[in-house]
DNA sequence: AAAAGTGTACTATGGATATAATACACTTAG
DNA sequence: CTAAGTGTATTATATCCATAGTACACTTTT
């Protein structure tokens, strides 16, 4: 069963893209795996506190992305080949290592700074 | 005269909040400083392809912050005390590093192999 | 003084996001 | 078989983001 306990949702960005970014997360990492059980559409609602419809939404466009298969009255499940996790697993560390690298610059930080902040954070937070 | 011709608008994040962030990360990195001139709503609206609505919106939240100042008929100032960029400065890039930190972790990613990662690109990425 | 530029305000419209409330067909568990 | 659970679809409402157009007061330039 796909966890998602461990999901905070922020404001600012769409619950639906979290909620999406989420799942490809897990893929990515490995801890989601190809025909793995979701939640039901009602009980991730109740569990994030959000609508159904939202939830609904999110599904549907992993789905039309391939990473999910639904049929009407069955629970749903992941659906990923080895060439999309292995594409996912190149992909999604670099784009968001980009994204952070050209802010970071746009603060005039060095790279020096940069990786030393990393490293620093990279303890810090949370050890599960 | 604050620059914009480096900003490049992304979608899926609100263009008013790109501008906001845009005016800070110039003011924390030091290319932008008190008593600067920034272009008029008009000129910033045409030169970004943005409604002056938006561009207005922008400086108005900017302004209840306290980074500029307006008045009507006169062109805009940035506003930015010593106190003011220090804690800039300070907060800013924790605050992204912190974030990029926990999504590469979502992602399954170690501490060396995100290092790496951020050392390649930023050598990489433009070289202005 | 006149014209141009600037800040500011207002109304209206459309799209995206999210919620709310139903409804129905299908699958699974009892 | 029956009931509960599940996927799916629909309509309605509210808010945020962005655009469009207009208007007016003030400042600066000419």
């Amino acid at each position: 069963m796909v966890e998602f306990t461990t999901l905070r949702l922020e404001d600012g960005v769409p619950i639906y893209l979290q909620i999406i970014r989420h799942v490809k997360a897990g893929i990515a990492a490995g801890t989601v795996v190809d025909g793995e059980e979701l939640p039901s559409r009602r009980a991730l609602s109740a569990l994030l506190g959000v609508n159904p419809n939202t939830i609904q939404k999110a599904f549907r466009l992993l789905e039309e992305e391939g990473w999910l298969q639904s049929h009407t009255g069955a629970k749903s499940l992941i659906s990923a080949t080895a060439e999309q996790v292995e594409a996912l697993r190149k992909n999604l560390p670099d784009y968001q290592a980009r994204a952070f690298v050209r802010s970071m610059k746009a603060l005039g930080a060095t790279c020096a700074d940069t990786v030393a902040l990393v490293e620093t954070l990279w303890k810090e937070e949370e050890p599960e």
